[in-house]
DNA sequence: TGCGTATATAAGCATATAATTATACGATGT
DNA sequence: ACATCGTATAATTATATGCTTATATACGCA
Protein backbone atom coordinates (compact mmCIF):
# COMPACT_ATOMS: atom_id res chain seq x y z
CA UNK A 1 0.00 0.00 0.00
CA UNK A 2 1.44 3.43 -0.87
CA UNK A 3 1.94 5.72 1.46
CA UNK A 4 -0.79 8.17 -0.12
CA UNK A 5 -3.26 5.79 0.04
CA UNK A 6 -3.17 5.12 3.73
CA UNK A 7 -5.96 6.26 5.50
CA UNK A 8 -5.55 6.82 9.35
CA UNK A 9 -7.33 4.73 11.93
CA UNK A 10 -9.77 8.05 12.50
CA UNK A 11 -10.81 8.03 9.12
CA UNK A 12 -11.27 4.63 8.41
CA UNK A 13 -13.33 3.78 11.56
CA UNK A 14 -15.75 6.94 10.34
CA UNK A 15 -16.05 5.20 6.92
CA UNK A 16 -16.52 1.94 8.20
CA UNK A 17 -19.37 2.66 10.10
CA UNK A 18 -20.90 4.57 7.76
CA UNK A 19 -21.14 1.30 5.50
CA UNK A 20 -21.69 -0.56 8.40
CA UNK A 21 -25.25 -0.24 7.74
CA UNK A 22 -27.55 -2.81 5.23
CA UNK A 23 -29.34 0.44 3.88
CA UNK A 24 -26.46 2.65 3.31
CA UNK A 25 -23.93 0.01 2.17
CA UNK A 26 -26.32 -0.84 -0.60
CA UNK A 27 -27.32 2.18 -1.35
CA UNK A 28 -23.34 3.15 -2.30
CA UNK A 29 -23.18 -0.14 -4.28
CA UNK A 30 -26.61 0.80 -6.25
CA UNK A 31 -24.70 4.14 -6.95
CA UNK A 32 -21.85 2.33 -8.62
CA UNK A 33 -23.48 1.91 -11.62
CA UNK A 34 -26.26 4.05 -11.30
CA UNK A 35 -27.41 7.26 -10.16
CA UNK A 36 -30.46 6.85 -8.18
CA UNK A 37 -32.97 9.99 -6.73
CA UNK A 38 -34.50 9.88 -3.68
CA UNK A 39 -37.76 8.10 -4.13
CA UNK A 40 -36.28 5.22 -5.99
CA UNK A 41 -34.00 4.65 -3.32
CA UNK A 42 -37.69 4.96 -1.13
CA UNK A 43 -39.14 2.09 -3.76
CA UNK A 44 -36.18 0.03 -3.74
CA UNK A 45 -35.51 -0.23 0.12
CA UNK A 46 -39.57 0.17 0.82
CA UNK A 47 -38.35 2.43 3.38
CA UNK A 48 -39.91 5.68 4.45
CA UNK A 49 -38.93 8.67 2.65
CA UNK A 50 -37.34 10.75 5.68
CA UNK A 51 -35.29 7.76 6.77
CA UNK A 52 -33.92 7.70 3.08
CA UNK A 53 -33.17 11.02 3.36
CA UNK A 54 -31.68 10.91 6.66
CA UNK A 55 -29.46 7.93 5.09
CA UNK A 56 -27.94 9.97 2.56
CA UNK A 57 -27.48 12.94 3.98
CA UNK A 58 -25.21 11.07 6.31
CA UNK A 59 -23.25 9.71 2.85
CA UNK A 60 -23.06 13.64 1.62
CA UNK A 61 -21.99 15.19 5.22
CA UNK A 62 -18.67 12.88 3.93
CA UNK A 63 -18.83 13.75 0.59
CA UNK A 64 -19.20 10.06 -0.18
CA UNK A 65 -22.25 11.01 -2.69
CA UNK A 66 -22.74 14.32 -4.60
CA UNK A 67 -26.24 15.24 -5.00
CA UNK A 68 -27.44 17.34 -8.29
CA UNK A 69 -30.98 18.33 -8.58
CA UNK A 70 -32.79 17.33 -12.14
CA UNK A 71 -36.02 18.80 -12.19
CA UNK A 72 -37.97 18.09 -9.27
CA UNK A 73 -35.99 15.34 -8.65
CA UNK A 74 -32.81 15.32 -6.89
CA UNK A 75 -30.17 12.50 -8.07
CA UNK A 76 -26.99 11.38 -5.96
CA UNK A 77 -24.33 10.03 -7.38
CA UNK A 78 -20.77 8.55 -6.03
CA UNK A 79 -18.04 11.20 -5.63
CA UNK A 80 -15.46 9.05 -7.16
CA UNK A 81 -13.47 12.08 -6.56
CA UNK A 82 -13.33 11.49 -2.42
CA UNK A 83 -10.05 11.21 -1.19
CA UNK A 84 -10.68 7.82 0.41
CA UNK A 85 -13.00 6.78 -2.83
CA UNK A 86 -10.48 3.76 -3.71
CA UNK A 87 -11.01 2.30 -0.50
CA UNK A 88 -14.42 2.34 -0.72
CA UNK A 89 -14.37 0.87 -4.53
CA UNK A 90 -12.21 -1.94 -2.93
CA UNK A 91 -15.02 -2.23 -0.38
CA UNK A 92 -17.96 -2.25 -2.84
CA UNK A 93 -15.95 -4.72 -4.81
CA UNK A 94 -16.56 -7.49 -2.70
CA UNK A 95 -20.50 -7.00 -3.21
CA UNK A 96 -22.76 -8.59 -5.15
CA UNK A 97 -24.50 -6.66 -8.25
CA UNK A 98 -28.00 -5.13 -7.21
CA UNK A 99 -28.78 -4.82 -11.03
CA UNK A 100 -32.26 -6.28 -9.75
CA UNK A 101 -33.23 -3.86 -7.65
CA UNK A 102 -33.40 -1.05 -10.75
CA UNK A 103 -34.48 -4.20 -12.88
CA UNK A 104 -37.59 -4.25 -10.56
CA UNK A 105 -37.63 -0.78 -10.33
CA UNK A 106 -38.44 -0.16 -14.64
CA UNK A 107 -40.59 -3.63 -14.11
CA UNK A 108 -42.88 -1.43 -11.95
CA UNK A 109 -42.59 1.69 -14.07
CA UNK A 110 -40.74 3.71 -11.26
CA UNK A 111 -37.32 4.29 -12.54
CA UNK A 112 -36.82 7.93 -13.29
CA UNK A 113 -34.83 8.92 -16.28
CA UNK A 114 -33.66 12.33 -16.71
CA UNK A 115 -32.42 13.54 -20.14
CA UNK B 1 -15.04 -10.10 -7.75
CA UNK B 2 -15.57 -14.10 -8.14
CA UNK B 3 -18.19 -15.66 -7.12
CA UNK B 4 -16.75 -17.49 -4.25
CA UNK B 5 -15.34 -14.37 -2.73
CA UNK B 6 -18.86 -12.26 -2.85
CA UNK B 7 -20.31 -11.17 0.43
CA UNK B 8 -23.89 -11.04 1.10
CA UNK B 9 -24.79 -6.98 2.21
CA UNK B 10 -26.49 -8.67 5.69
CA UNK B 11 -22.85 -10.03 6.42
CA UNK B 12 -21.03 -7.28 5.19
CA UNK B 13 -22.99 -5.01 6.81
CA UNK B 14 -21.77 -6.53 10.14
CA UNK B 15 -18.41 -7.22 9.40
CA UNK B 16 -18.43 -3.02 8.58
CA UNK B 17 -20.18 -2.03 11.54
CA UNK B 18 -17.47 -4.19 13.67
CA UNK B 19 -14.60 -2.79 11.95
CA UNK B 20 -16.17 0.94 12.06
CA UNK B 21 -14.59 1.48 15.81
CA UNK B 22 -11.75 2.56 16.14
CA UNK B 23 -10.58 0.21 18.76
CA UNK B 24 -11.39 -2.91 17.13
CA UNK B 25 -10.08 -1.56 13.89
CA UNK B 26 -6.75 -0.69 15.74
CA UNK B 27 -6.67 -4.21 17.36
CA UNK B 28 -7.31 -5.83 13.98
CA UNK B 29 -4.83 -4.72 12.57
CA UNK B 30 -2.16 -5.04 15.63
CA UNK B 31 -2.78 -8.52 15.49
CA UNK B 32 -1.97 -9.18 11.83
CA UNK B 33 1.67 -8.94 12.68
CA UNK B 34 1.83 -9.29 16.24
CA UNK B 35 -0.51 -11.65 18.50
CA UNK B 36 -1.46 -9.78 21.51
CA UNK B 37 -3.06 -10.35 25.09
CA UNK B 38 -5.72 -8.50 27.22
CA UNK B 39 -3.22 -6.46 29.09
CA UNK B 40 -1.25 -5.45 26.15
CA UNK B 41 -3.64 -4.19 24.58
CA UNK B 42 -5.17 -2.36 28.25
CA UNK B 43 -1.66 -0.45 27.97
CA UNK B 44 -1.88 0.28 24.15
CA UNK B 45 -5.17 1.68 24.22
CA UNK B 46 -4.95 3.29 27.98
CA UNK B 47 -8.37 1.38 28.21
CA UNK B 48 -10.29 0.10 31.13
CA UNK B 49 -9.62 -4.23 30.76
CA UNK B 50 -13.03 -4.92 30.87
CA UNK B 51 -13.53 -2.68 28.17
CA UNK B 52 -10.98 -4.28 26.11
CA UNK B 53 -12.45 -7.26 27.27
CA UNK B 54 -15.76 -6.34 25.46
CA UNK B 55 -14.17 -5.24 22.18
CA UNK B 56 -12.36 -8.36 22.05
CA UNK B 57 -15.86 -10.58 22.62
CA UNK B 58 -17.39 -8.62 19.36
CA UNK B 59 -14.65 -9.71 17.81
CA UNK B 60 -14.52 -13.38 18.73
CA UNK B 61 -18.04 -13.64 18.66
CA UNK B 62 -18.04 -13.68 14.82
CA UNK B 63 -14.78 -15.72 15.01
CA UNK B 64 -12.67 -12.71 13.16
CA UNK B 65 -10.02 -13.55 16.00
CA UNK B 66 -9.29 -16.37 18.16
CA UNK B 67 -7.61 -16.87 21.46
CA UNK B 68 -5.29 -19.24 23.04
CA UNK B 69 -4.38 -19.59 27.10
CA UNK B 70 -0.78 -19.29 27.31
CA UNK B 71 -0.08 -19.89 31.09
CA UNK B 72 -2.01 -17.06 33.26
CA UNK B 73 -2.46 -14.90 29.57
CA UNK B 74 -4.55 -15.40 27.16
CA UNK B 75 -3.62 -14.19 23.63
CA UNK B 76 -5.74 -12.96 21.06
CA UNK B 77 -4.90 -13.79 17.16
CA UNK B 78 -6.09 -13.61 13.94
CA UNK B 79 -8.60 -16.03 12.38
CA UNK B 80 -7.49 -15.92 8.62
CA UNK B 81 -9.10 -19.29 8.23
CA UNK B 82 -12.54 -17.07 8.62
CA UNK B 83 -14.44 -17.07 5.66
CA UNK B 84 -14.17 -13.50 5.31
CA UNK B 85 -10.59 -13.14 5.89
CA UNK B 86 -10.04 -11.94 2.48
CA UNK B 87 -12.19 -8.65 2.59
CA UNK B 88 -10.54 -8.14 5.99
CA UNK B 89 -7.65 -8.12 4.99
CA UNK B 90 -8.56 -5.79 1.48
CA UNK B 91 -9.39 -3.24 4.20
CA UNK B 92 -6.44 -3.70 6.72
CA UNK B 93 -4.47 -2.95 3.88
CA UNK B 94 -5.63 0.56 3.96
CA UNK B 95 -4.14 1.08 7.50
CA UNK B 96 -0.45 2.40 8.88
CA UNK B 97 1.69 -0.23 10.55
CA UNK B 98 1.28 -0.12 14.08
CA UNK B 99 4.63 -1.15 14.65
CA UNK B 100 5.29 1.72 17.30
CA UNK B 101 2.32 0.65 19.20
CA UNK B 102 4.71 -2.23 19.99
CA UNK B 103 7.79 -0.78 20.31
CA UNK B 104 6.20 1.21 22.98
CA UNK B 105 5.16 -2.02 24.91
CA UNK B 106 8.81 -3.09 24.50
CA UNK B 107 10.15 0.11 25.54
CA UNK B 108 7.94 -0.17 28.85
CA UNK B 109 8.60 -3.31 29.86
CA UNK B 110 4.82 -4.19 28.72
CA UNK B 111 5.81 -6.92 25.88
CA UNK B 112 4.10 -10.28 27.01
CA UNK B 113 6.41 -13.19 25.20
CA UNK B 114 5.67 -16.65 25.85
CA UNK B 115 7.32 -19.48 24.28
C1' DT C 1 -51.31 32.29 -7.66
C1' DG C 2 -52.43 27.96 -5.95
C1' DC C 3 -51.77 22.90 -5.93
C1' DG C 4 -49.36 18.59 -6.18
C1' DT C 5 -44.96 16.23 -6.11
C1' DA C 6 -40.22 15.50 -4.41
C1' DT C 7 -37.17 16.26 -0.87
C1' DA C 8 -35.18 18.07 3.56
C1' DT C 9 -35.33 18.98 8.30
C1' DA C 10 -36.87 18.88 13.19
C1' DA C 11 -38.61 16.62 17.21
C1' DG C 12 -39.60 12.60 19.71
C1' DC C 13 -38.94 7.83 20.84
C1' DA C 14 -37.07 3.10 21.04
C1' DT C 15 -33.13 0.49 20.60
C1' DA C 16 -28.13 -0.20 20.27
C1' DT C 17 -23.61 0.75 21.72
C1' DA C 18 -19.65 1.55 24.65
C1' DA C 19 -18.05 2.80 28.83
C1' DT C 20 -17.78 2.08 34.13
C1' DT C 21 -18.07 -0.48 38.44
C1' DA C 22 -18.48 -4.65 40.76
C1' DT C 23 -17.84 -9.39 40.82
C1' DA C 24 -16.55 -14.09 39.32
C1' DC C 25 -13.36 -17.33 37.41
C1' DG C 26 -9.02 -19.71 36.33
C1' DA C 27 -4.05 -20.16 36.65
C1' DT C 28 0.29 -19.39 39.29
C1' DG C 29 3.16 -19.27 43.25
C1' DT C 30 3.76 -19.54 48.26
C1' DA D 1 -5.16 -23.63 51.07
C1' DC D 2 -4.60 -18.87 50.15
C1' DA D 3 -3.27 -14.65 47.80
C1' DT D 4 -2.39 -12.58 43.52
C1' DC D 5 -2.61 -11.85 38.70
C1' DG D 6 -4.99 -11.89 34.28
C1' DT D 7 -9.31 -12.15 32.21
C1' DA D 8 -14.47 -12.62 31.61
C1' DT D 9 -19.02 -11.41 32.67
C1' DA D 10 -23.02 -8.83 34.63
C1' DA D 11 -25.37 -4.70 35.77
C1' DT D 12 -25.80 0.01 35.13
C1' DT D 13 -25.56 4.30 32.77
C1' DA D 14 -24.73 7.74 29.15
C1' DT D 15 -24.67 8.50 24.51
C1' DA D 16 -25.47 7.35 19.64
C1' DT D 17 -28.34 5.65 16.14
C1' DG D 18 -32.33 4.97 13.21
C1' DC D 19 -36.92 5.19 12.78
C1' DT D 20 -41.55 7.75 12.93
C1' DT D 21 -44.52 11.79 12.59
C1' DA D 22 -45.03 16.45 11.52
C1' DT D 23 -43.64 20.29 9.05
C1' DA D 24 -40.96 23.19 5.81
C1' DT D 25 -38.96 24.07 1.30
C1' DA D 26 -38.37 23.89 -3.74
C1' DC D 27 -39.96 22.89 -8.23
C1' DG D 28 -43.48 22.18 -12.08
C1' DC D 29 -47.79 22.95 -13.83
C1' DA D 30 -52.60 24.70 -14.44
Amino acid sequence: MDRGEVIEFQRASQLLKLLGDKTRLTMMKLLQTHDCCVCEFVAIFNMSQPAVSQHLRKLRDIELVKEERKGQWIFYSINTEHEDYPFIQSILAYLPEQDESIAALETQGLRIICE
